[in-house]
DNA sequence: TTGACAATGCAACTTAGTTGCAATATAATT
DNA sequence: AATTATATTGCAACTAAGTTGCATTGTCAA
């Protein structure tokens, strides 16, 4: 794997937390092409620098794959804005069948945010 | 909301509690126009007869929404195979922060299954 | 049986994401 | 520094899921 210099403004995007869209990274930097968006996003979270989250129905959204933050998403039905949600993973573990072997897990809330009620 | 001969031909393939994608439907019902079969997945979604469930990512699938049934999913990443999962609402209800008042709770589970391990 | 309107089919469209391929950038080797 | 191998990028064209407009057909109550 070769440095790029395109590839370090996708992941700069990143590193305040943000949950990020393909989207939202093409139209933060239009001097890159949009292939060239999708094949970074699929690298990084293939290197486990990124992680896919599906909260966005149809949409996937990424996000810094930080070791030990394992906080879940709550999705406004309304305004389809994100919040992140810290879970205590080894509780959720807990309650989950021991017969199967998943992993990964993904939990997504949904509803109406304190905005839009 | 008239009765409709097609839409009880979708409804029915969702009896035997079957996860569905539009897509499956499409194929078991090559009669009936693609567009007839998404809206109708849309309104008996909307109804309360069907739900949603984004397991697949970027593919909505569809399965009877059951009062009381609270089952979430496993999906094999290899070979995309979805099982159910039984899982205690009431607990995983009390490991969440009681600040967010979430409607909808969606957990994915992801791994290799039996099969493919 | 007729009139209102829900349901349907067709074609065309939208949106997210992918693929092929040629051009360019990076970095190691001579 | 020039050469070379190959990773990265951009463009155009494509795919797949799902949606929209509109004319036609089906359902059902008056």
């Amino acid at each position: 794997m070769k440095h790029s210099t395109k590839r370090d403004l996708i992941l700069k995007l990143f590193k305040d937390r943000s949950l990020l869209t393909a989207n939202d990274v093409i139209n933060k930097l239009p001097q890159i092409d949009k292939v060239t968006i999708y094949r970074n996003l699929t690298l990084l979270t293939s290197l486990g620098i990124l992680r896919e989250v599906n909260i966005k129905k149809g949409i996937s959204s990424f996000e810094l794959n930080i070791e030990g933050d394992y906080h879940q998403h709550f999705i406004c039905k309304n305004c389809e804005k994100v919040i992140p949600v810290d879970v205590d993973i080894k509780k959720l573990k807990k309650i989950l069948p021991k017969e199967i072997s998943f992993s990964n897990i993904e939990l997504n809330l949904s509803g109406k945010c304190r905005d839009c009620k």
